[in-house]
RNA sequence: CGGGGUGUAGCGCAGUCCGGUUAGCGCACCUGCUUUGGGAGCAGGGGGUCGUCGGUUCGAAUCCGACCACCCCGACCA
């Protein structure tokens, strides 16, 4: 490709919004525009880069097995209605109806429209297993997109879906994605940890989430150095801490003004957060019987542990939680700031499994500036419910080995599920097994946001001057930089590089531009192809064109008769070594 | 959805408080000449519904109102 020809656009000063170094850069380098909130264009550099990752996809795809398919972006709603999804998820979905008003679906993601297929292609355990995938849009409006194209609404995703007969088949599918993904992600030069996470709106059993190990994730990981244990922090569970035990002493009310805080109350009284029980109050919607209800919840965690949503959603199984409202509480005739499930009624109460163990608590009175001190979960309220709910915190002992948990902060490029039969059950992905019985098909799905990995590839591989792509991803192998205006020796020489090295099968991004060398040279930094070459009459004299590695500083001058196996033989070292990075990896379930 | 912020040329900004020539600067873009190993020099030039709608006023980028868009924090989410 000529650079004069290309279409595209680099940028002295990025765009003010663009805070994460991928996305300032992606931009100021000419790979991408945002047309709104979350919706990109993807220019030919950017598209190059894509092309290649996906490449790796479809590769590792095809090596444990999968056949690339197409599915639409657009779905009738019936077969989300079918599946239930089109109730539970809420504004995130894009819906929409045809000039016959019949209600339509934007894709978020493609289980419904596999069991659809499974459906009708699907008739005996003959013809399983089965693994299928594509790399196709997907809309999902985010109530927050942000960091360029790490958290956008219109997004590029490869899915794979795997149909089994039954969950040892399922098993082993998804243990082959497990490793695949590792591969996929090595081989983009990209360290990943898969850890343990919550499934979500997809159900299912089990599931694993691809972390990228940076402070620009939106995600919280909790780590265990001794024995590897990884979890998201929405599901990860600790070791619970040994409290001494004591006898049960009386309810006393004491009087404690202003003290609407843990931190206010521990101050007040002179006594650890781990002595003091918080109250949380919620509201959860719950599906009963076919039939939307609100539940008011009182949840109970111990003051120096935090509540975490996900558990208590789960244990719920509600569709939504959200805060609830001063009325709403003092409804249940409990006191905000001064809470506790003490005389409570009409709540459900839920209590973290540290509770019931702590004796002798300080609880709010329910009455303003008063608390409860010696308060025992069991004597003075009964629990509907007692179940982990606290959020592991960092130093956390490990819930495997007891070591403390380290808290990182990650970015979620993939996704592994363990779906089972809910898909294939609603829309009829039904099979006759060996003994003749009809059996729903069980499913897997396996995610990676193509986009989203691109930006955490560029997020680890940038510097000062521009980004550094690892050779496998990169527009381009060689950016033949040539210094020349006019016709003359070394445009010359640089348009034979050009085709020579073209000839040998690399990819050539040619400086062909009349610019000068600075502007040369800095957008040949920021483009960050990982070679290039600097033709110009300066070395041509003496037979010479400089070679340098974009992630080194150091410049070779070779002579013109070795340039092409120079280059050549350097992309092969740089593939080389991303491909040395690919290896079996231990599965943690 | 709650809190905060910003909308003036492709990008970065000034002008807005205190209304008043033809709305300005840098980069980018076009033409010509010069220059050519790390974001060049000179000369000339093109490009604006000042986010939108409404109001106040003799007069609005500027004041008032509503709305919209985008960004950040939170909620939510994979």
């Amino acid at each position: 490709m000529r650079m004069s020809q290309l279409f595209s656009q680099t940028l002295r000063e990025a765009a003010a919004d663009a805070d994460v170094a991928s996305h300032r850069l992606l931009l100021r380098a000419g790979f991408i525009r945002q047309l709104a909130s979350g919706i990109f264009c993807y220019l030919p550099l950017a598209r190059r880069a894509m092309d290649r990752v996906e490449t790796i996809i479809r590769e590792e795809m095809a090596g444990i097995g999968g056949q690339e398919i197409t599915m639409p972006v657009v779905h009738p709603a019936d077969i989300w209605k079918a599946t239930g999804r089109w109730y539970e998820i809420g504004t995130e979905m894009g819906r929409f109806q045809d000039k016959s008003n019949r209600d339509m679906v934007l894709a978020m993601t493609h289980e419904e429209v596999t069991a659809f297929l499974v459906s009708r292609l699907i008739k005996s355990y003959r013809q399983l297993p089965q693994l299928v995938y594509h790399i196709q849009t997907k809309w999902r409006d985010d109530p927050r997109p942000r960091s360029g194209l790490i958290r956008v609404r219109e997004f590029t995703m490869k899915d794979s879906y795997s149909l089994d007969t039954d969950w040892d088949g399922l098993e082993k599918q998804y243990r082959a994605h497990y490793q695949a993904y590792f591969n996929i992600f090595e081989r983009c030069g990209l360290d990943t940890i898969a850890v343990k996470s919550d499934v979500g709106m997809m159900g299912g059993r089990v599931a694993h989430e691809y972390m990228y190990l940076n402070s620009i994730g939106e995600d919280t990981l909790m780590l265990c150095d001794q024995c590897q244990y990884a979890a998201n922090r929405q599901i990860a569970t600790f070791r619970q801490p040994v409290v001494p035990q004591a006898q049960p002493a009386p309810l006393e009310k004491v009087s404690t003004p202003d003290t609407q805080t843990i931190e206010e109350l521990t101050r007040l009284l002179g006594i650890p957060a781990s002595a003091t029980a918080k109250a949380v109050f919620l509201v959860a919607r719950l599906l009963r019987d076919g039939e939307e209800r609100d539940q008011f919840v009182l949840a109970v965690v111990r003051g120096d542990m935090e509540l975490n949503e996900t558990k208590l959603t789960n244990a719920l199984q509600a569709r939504e939680l959200r805060p609830a409202h001063e009325d709403e509480i003092r409804a249940v005739g409990a006191e905000p700031g001064y809470g506790s499930p003490l005389r409570v009624q009409g709540a459900m109460v839920v209590v973290d499994a540290a509770v019931p163990s702590s004796p002798n608590l300080v609880a709010g009175a329910n009455e303003s500036g008063y608390h409860m001190l010696n308060v025992n979960c069991g004597r003075d309220y009964e629990p509907d419910l007692v179940v982990d709910l606290a959020a592991a915190q960092e130093g956390d002992g490990c819930p495997v080995c007891g070591a403390p948990l380290r808290a990182r902060r990650g970015v979620e490029v993939g996704n592994i599920f363990q779906l089972g039969t809910k898909y294939t059950e609603a829309l009829g992905g039904y099979f006759l097994d060996a003994a003749g019985a009809n059996r729903p098909v069980v499913m897997g799905s396996y995610g990676i946001g193509v986009g989203r990995l691109l930006a955490c590839i560029a997020e680890e591989y940038h510097d000062d001057q521009g980004l550094v792509w690892p050779v496998s991803v990169a527009p381009f192998d060689v950016h033949i930089v040539a210094l020349a205006r006019k016709p003359g020796p070394a445009l010359q020489e640089a348009e034979r590089l050009y085709r020579e090295l073209t000839e040998a099968g690399l990819a050539v991004l040619l400086d062909d531009r009349g610019e000068n060398a600075g502007v040369k040279f800095n957008d040949a930094d920021l483009i960050g192809v990982p070679a290039r070459l600097t033709v110009g009459d300066r070395s041509l004299k003496n037979g010479l064109v400089e070679f340098k590695l974009r992630r080194e500083d150091e410049r070779l001058e070779v002579p013109l008769a070795e340039v092409v196996q120079h280059v050549v033989q350097a992309v092969d070292r740089l593939r080389g070594e991303l491909l040395a990075r690919v290896g079996p990896v231990e599965y943690r379930a």
